[in-house]
DNA sequence: CAATCGACTTTTCAATCGACAAGGTTCGGG
DNA sequence: CCCGAACCTTGTCGATTGAAAAGTCGATTG
């Protein structure tokens, strides 16, 4: 010990990547792909840019990681979920869109995720939207809103977006709405009027 | 003229500079600020880079320029909702939104140069607040739905981004939705139909 | 006709980008 | 004890970035 160096005793295996990983979730939301820099998440994560490099062997694969941990905020839905099973429909409806509501609040980074590459026809989009954003829309499809709401079929896409922006925008431009608004979105007060509010759209 | 050069015989003034904003708000609506290169939007509008630093002194410049002309679309909006005036309250609050739906399905580079600064707190997003948002928040609280769907004051801010978000998001990432859904929401169908879902959700 | 100006192109600059190579440090197992 | 593997740092590469300087050329003016 007493070592004149301040080197940490070595972290346990894949501190560091995690770092990193959460560092990138926050820099792609942020900036986009193509304007958040390796640099810049390296120094978010405080370590160097060869780290990433080391733990991913591109950029692209960084930034699939950090998709993956982004829609991994779902899982914590599935369980609120399943405590409304019993409720009668209405409700029922009303607490799905709460809850979602209040998961984009937690989760703003899941909306610029998908507006960053949803205008792009390159591989990331079509990664993305295979590989997470298709099971979403077939799992709302299935137990989400559609049946209860009574939305016919073709009406789908329409719905899922539809209710995607409304629930998500204010949150993902939160410094735009307290500027022009004078309301803090990230504040669980408005959170809470934000999913009353969708809620009374979607299910009067 | 046979001048072995192709050079054009000099264009009217302002002309490559106008091609220049145009191209400057694909790009950026493609891609965000940060990564859309000053190189790309020259090649977009078919001159070179210095052409670019010539007409505006920066690259922040020639954006507010192109910001500019993407605020631009909703004077088109208010002679169409001027016709509108006579009819009764509500078949005139769906009219008004399905016009603002239809302009966002033509022009969902709106919707993009808001979201891509909209969780900013530099310089660029205050002044794309107080000089363009600003004024269509306020326009939107006094003409808008607002008090014909009897919205209470405090939720007007919610009101304003739930609509702008359902309204736009589906064209702001019309390949997503298409590689999705298999829907191309930039159909003249797709569109009126998802103004008719909007204008339903809104007002039943 | 000569001078000049505005519109445009070409060249160049330092800074930064993603990717990679090479070396250093630390730890667990033989 | 030591050695290989895992983890991390440093340095460097060509390519690209925004900005600016310098050069080109037609139209205008005196």
């Amino acid at each position: 010990m007493a070592k004149s160096s301040a080197r940490k005793t070595r972290v346990p295996r894949g501190e560091a990547r995690e770092r990193i990983v959460r560092a990138a979730v926050e820099a792609f939301a942020e900036k986009g792909f193509e304007a958040a820099s390796t640099r810049d998440i390296a120094q978010r994560a405080g370590t160097d840019q060869g780290l990433l490099t080391y733990h991913f062997p591109s950029k692209d694969a960084l930034w699939r990681a950090a998709a993956d941990r982004v829609f991994g905020i779902f899982e914590s839905l599935d369980d609120r979920l399943a405590s409304l099973e019993h409720a009668d429909p209405k409700e029922r409806s009303r607490g799905v869109i709460r809850e979602f509501v209040r998961l984009m609040a937690k989760h703003p980074e899941f909306f610029r995720f998908m507006v960053d590459c949803g205008n792009r026809t390159d591989a990331r989009q079509r990664w993305l939207v295979d590989t997470h954003i298709k099971p979403r829309f077939e799992y709302m499809k299935e137990h989400g809103v559609a049946r209860v709401a009574g939305i016919e079929e073709a009406a789908v896409p329409h719905a899922f977006y539809a209710l995607a922006g409304a629930a998500a925008l204010i949150f993902a431009v939160a410094p735009n709405c307290r500027r022009l608004t004078g309301l803090d979105p990230r504040k669980p007060d408005a959170i809470e009027a934000h999913a009353e509010f969708i809620a009374n759209l979607v299910v009067p």
